[in-house]
DNA sequence: AAAAAAG
């Protein structure tokens, strides 16, 4: 017999907790053996309807671990029109999309009706599921309220609740939308609530809406985990640069597949859309973009169709992609939290991950924050000063890379701006099934597009400017120059912020 | 300061 450690409250294996057959079937096919410690404490206690508290984020098995009892539950009994028997609420749309994914992954071999509940997508599937009757609700708070509002849906069948990302919720304001709802479910419920902190907000209302729960802790995977090896690029801090400096990072380093986080959405257009005209396969997903389109990205992305996800803090956290090899801060983030769950999207599932945070002088106290948070010091990725030494890579890396630099930095110098024929196309892509990158078009071309007629309204000094800073990255970007910003540049562009 | 969520 094979030795295995007992934890208390961890049997380690599926089959020992009590859940069905066929959802271990379910299970077993979605590879699954052993529960993450999360998932073998709470599945008994929710099985035994239990009102719960997990302090947890996902990466930790969460999800799993409130999905696969409730199939469970909910597998006897039947539901009623407009009368669903569960609710999971989610702070953001993609959540809430991930959430259902799971239920339908593990209720392969159950009759269960859901019911995604999530706005930007039209109603009228929604209220058409809720009036056939669903077993399970997984909604954002708005949409759900506004459904609730007019008259589509009965809470008073619901007698189990998921508050998931609970400390998100807070951040989002949802709080107060959260209690009414809870006053619209029946008083006798079974209420699960999940959080990765518990600031007083959450224990408040975790005392109001919860009756004697099992709390539950696994440890924060991103502060404590050691798999995500983490570093600091200095950097400069206008954007052409700062592209520059992060094409060069994608390119040094081996990068499969990798989310850009910006601060702002404009960032992350901006970003998105150089990265595409110098030939990487990026996407991007922010609040400002339709909804269908935000899950389409997301499903490319998912699909490997796209190696490049540049994203909004939307996707900070509990976002779950498999296989997600880097992380970039392209904007140091403002709150350190930020900062633990944007790295939290790689090396997820004992998975190895890198996360880059891009640092200009003004994130100084940023960082500092960060650093206090998590308790370490995050090691700084040292950037030679001199092209002739300047090299973008750990003190580890082999020569190979320095030799490819200096050849390639041969004899440049000045404006010789559109001189070299090859100069959009990505010399050192890491990406071995990268398409092969179009042409950069000619500015006149480039005004003549959807984009910048649109971005006519805006006044010509914007798209001036705009244009001026694509015209810089052709220079010192994909021509082949790996130092650093040259002075010449530096002197005689100046792109105000 | 930003982003997120109901149009």
């Amino acid at each position: 017999m094979r030795a295995r450690t007992i934890y208390p409250d961890n049997l380690m294996n599926f089959a020992d907790l009590g859940l069905s057959d066929e959802l271990l079937a379910a299970v077993t096919d979605a590879g699954y053996s052993e529960p993450t410690p999360i998932q073998a404490s709470a599945i008994p206690s929710v099985l035994m309807m239990r009102d719960m508290i997990g302090i947890a984020q996902t990466g930790t098995g969460k999800t799993a671990s409130f999905v696969l009892p409730m199939i469970d539950i909910l597998a006897h009994g039947r539901s009623r029109a407009r009368m669903p028997r569960s609710l999971i609420l989610e702070p953001t749309r993609e959540l809430a999309a991930q959430v259902a994914e799971n239920f339908e992954k593990y209720g392969k071999n159950h009759k269960l009706s859901m019911a995604l509940l999530i706005g930007g997508v039209s109603m009228g599937d929604q209220v058409k599921a809720l009036e056939k009757g669903v077993d399970v609700l997984i909604a954002t708070p708005g949409r759900l309220m506004d459904l609730f509002g007019r008259g589509n849906i009965l809470l008073t069948g619901c007698s189990l609740l998921v508050i998931d990302e609970a400390d998100r919720m807070l951040d989002m304001g949802f709080i107060p939308d959260i209690e009414e709802i809870c006053t619209k479910l029946p008083a006798n419920r079974q209420t699960l609530l999940f959080s990765a902190t518990m600031p007083p907000p959450i224990k408040k209302l975790a005392d109001k809406f919860l009756t004697n729960p099992k709390t539950i802790e696994v440890a924060r995977p991103a502060t404590t985990n050691t798999n995500i090896k983490q570093m600091l690029v200095p950097a400069p801090a206008q954007g052409f640069k700062k592209r520059d400096l992060l094409r060069r990072l994608l390119r040094t380093d081996d990068v499969g597949t990798a989310i850009i986080f910006c601060n702002r959405k404009t960032t992350v257009r901006e970003l998105n859309k150089s990265l595409k005209k110098h030939g990487f396969r990026s996407g991007e997903i922010h609040g400002d973009m339709e909804q269908p389109q935000r899950l389409a990205e997301l499903d490319l992305f998912k699909r490997g169709e796209i190696n490049i996800l540049v994203a909004s803090d939307v996707a900070a956290r509990g976002l779950d992609v498999k296989g997600v090899s880097h992380v970039f801060n392209f904007d140091a983030p403002w709150h350190p939290d930020d900062y633990v769950h944007r790295i939290g999207r790689t090396g997820r599932a004992g998975a190895t991950g890198t996360a880059y945070t891009l640092v200009t002088p003004e994130d100084a106290e940023n960082v500092a924050n960060i650093e206090k948070l998590t308790g370490q010091t995050i090691e700084r990725l040292e950037l030679s000063a001199s092209p002739e030494t300047a090299e973008l890579e750990e003190p580890r890396t082999s020569s190979s890379d320095r030799a490819r630099g200096d050849r390639r930095r041969g004899g440049r110098g000045g404006d010789d701006r559109g001189s070299r024929p090859d100069r959009a196309v990505p010399e050192r892509n890491a990406f071995e099934d990268a398409k092969p990158a179009q042409p950069r078009p000619e500015r006149g071309e480039q005004r003549g597009d959807a984009e910048t007629g649109r971005r006519g309204r805006h006044g010509g000094d914007r798209r001036d400017r705009e244009d001026a800073a694509f015209a810089i990255d052709g220079v010192e970007g994909d021509g082949g120059w790996n130092g650093p910003i040259p002075a010449f540049l530096s002197a005689t562009i100046t792109i105000s912020a």
